[in-house]
This record gives C-alpha cells, structure tokens and sequence, in this order.
DNA sequence: CACCATGCTACAAATACTGTAGCATGGTGT
DNA sequence: ACACCATGCTACAGTATTTGTAGCATGGTG
C-alpha cells in the first residue's frame, strides 16, 4: 500500500488534504498502536515487537518504514523513537488513553440495565 | 472481526485494556474517517457514503454497526449522528485537522532540501 | 400503479495482515 | 580463528479484511 503523503490521492480521498493523509495512515493496522507504545521511550525492532504483544514482523518493519518516511519516528543507535513531530501528534491523542477508562465505564454502566 | 470492548481481548492485545480496545477500533479502515467526517453533522447512510468518497456501502455498514454498539454514534431519523461520547472523542482528535497542516508543511520543507 | 430514492445485503475479486521459519550481520567468549 | 548468541529483518504461504458492482426491499410521490 501507497504510504499516504499529504497532497496525493491516499486511501478513502482523492483531495489531497493532509487530514485525509493522516487519517489514512492512523487508520492502518498497528500505527497507533506503534506510536503509543513508543511514547514510554526508544525500543530496539525485538523489543517493539514486544511491546506490541502480537505485531507480526513483517508488519512493524512495513509501519516503520511508512513511519520513518512520514517523519513520525526516527532511528537511532538506542533503536527506533518518536520524532519531534511524532511527539507533538502523541500530546494530541494521549488524552485517548484516560478517556478510553471512562468510555469502558459507561459501556459497563449501560450493559447493566 | 469481533468488535472491541473494552474488558476483552482484542486485536494485538490481550490485556483488555480499554486503550488497546480504542486503539483497534480506531485503527480499522474508515473508523476515524466516519467520525471525522460525522462531525460535520448527521448524515443518510449515502450522505456519508459520499463523504467518504470511496467508502464501500458494506464497510460503511460493519463500521456503522460497531460505532453504533461501542456508542460512539446513534441513528436518529436525521440520519446517522455523534453520540455524546462520539463528541468527546471528536474533541479530543479534533486537533488533528490543524497538526496535520504543519506537518505537511514540514514534509513539504524537507523534501526540498 | 409506475417511478424514484434510500438503506442495506450479496458475493466474488483484490488487497492487507499474520505466523513461522530462517538468513545475514555483528558482537562475545575461548 | 571459531563456535555461539542476539538482533534486525526478509520470505512466503495461509488467512482475514476491504472493495466494487449489482441489486433487493421498503417507503414516499405523482
């Protein structure tokens, strides 16, 4: 699949909008869950798989690869870690993480009536 | 693909931790585009499937479907709308329209060199 | 009753993802 | 120098997901 830059036709839009872009790229398997778990800190490719549970290899070196293009995470000798632009969209979705405690709450609250 | 509750295990996870259920949902194709572009107000199920320009109509309905049960969204006579927890989520990601923006201007910037 | 729009389903073809095996490279110890 | 191990990553076949087109069922309108 095309890695989806901002200002070409990508996945789902024709317009080139770098909205569309991005959520092309959020939008395909492990990418958030790639950069939330890089948020703890750099990981070597063994260690991410880690982190990542059940993340075949194949996969997490095609979204790193799609990642690293996109300047969200960069390679280092201490592994793979976010970018300066991949920190910045972290602080944009890490409140997910405490709202997503709430949204399970009222999910469980609702199933009880 | 079994929707994912939070309290389950999910796809990539087994800790059945709320986030990791979000980070599924939110990580199929065309989930955070439906929100996205259901933000703009409620929409027929082909209003939104012209939203979505490509968007296949049994996609459309599977997402439906889940949103639906996970209560991100409800269907009103008006059509298809954000539930209240549709909302909140929507404000949290919503800054992504203007993030976007600069990193495309950075990518942008960068390729020049 | 013909005509049209809408919500949605069917289903086969195309595409994406998984899982396991394992290769290539670069240490470390002997 | 050589066996031994860990790491980053690729190969590839099997499986799951998504697309695209066609079209059915229902309800409203003239």
């Amino acid at each position: 699949m095309a890695i989806p830059l901002p200002g070409r036709q990508v996945r789902g839009s024709t317009t080139g909008k770098p909205i569309m872009a991005l959520l092309d790229l959020l939008g395909r398997t492990w990418s958030l869950g790639i950069i939330w778990h890089l948020h703890t800190g750099p990981a070597t490719f063994r260690e991410l798989q880690q982190r990542c549970e059940k993340i075949s290899p194949t996969l997490l070196n095609t979204r790193l690869k799609e990642l690293k293009t996109l300047q969200l995470i960069e390679s280092q000798a201490s592994g793979y870690q976010l970018s300066q632009q991949g920190i910045d969209l972290f602080a944009i979705i890490s409140p997910l993480g405490s709202w997503s405690l709430q949204w399970a709450q009222a999910l469980k609250e609702e199933s009880k009536l």
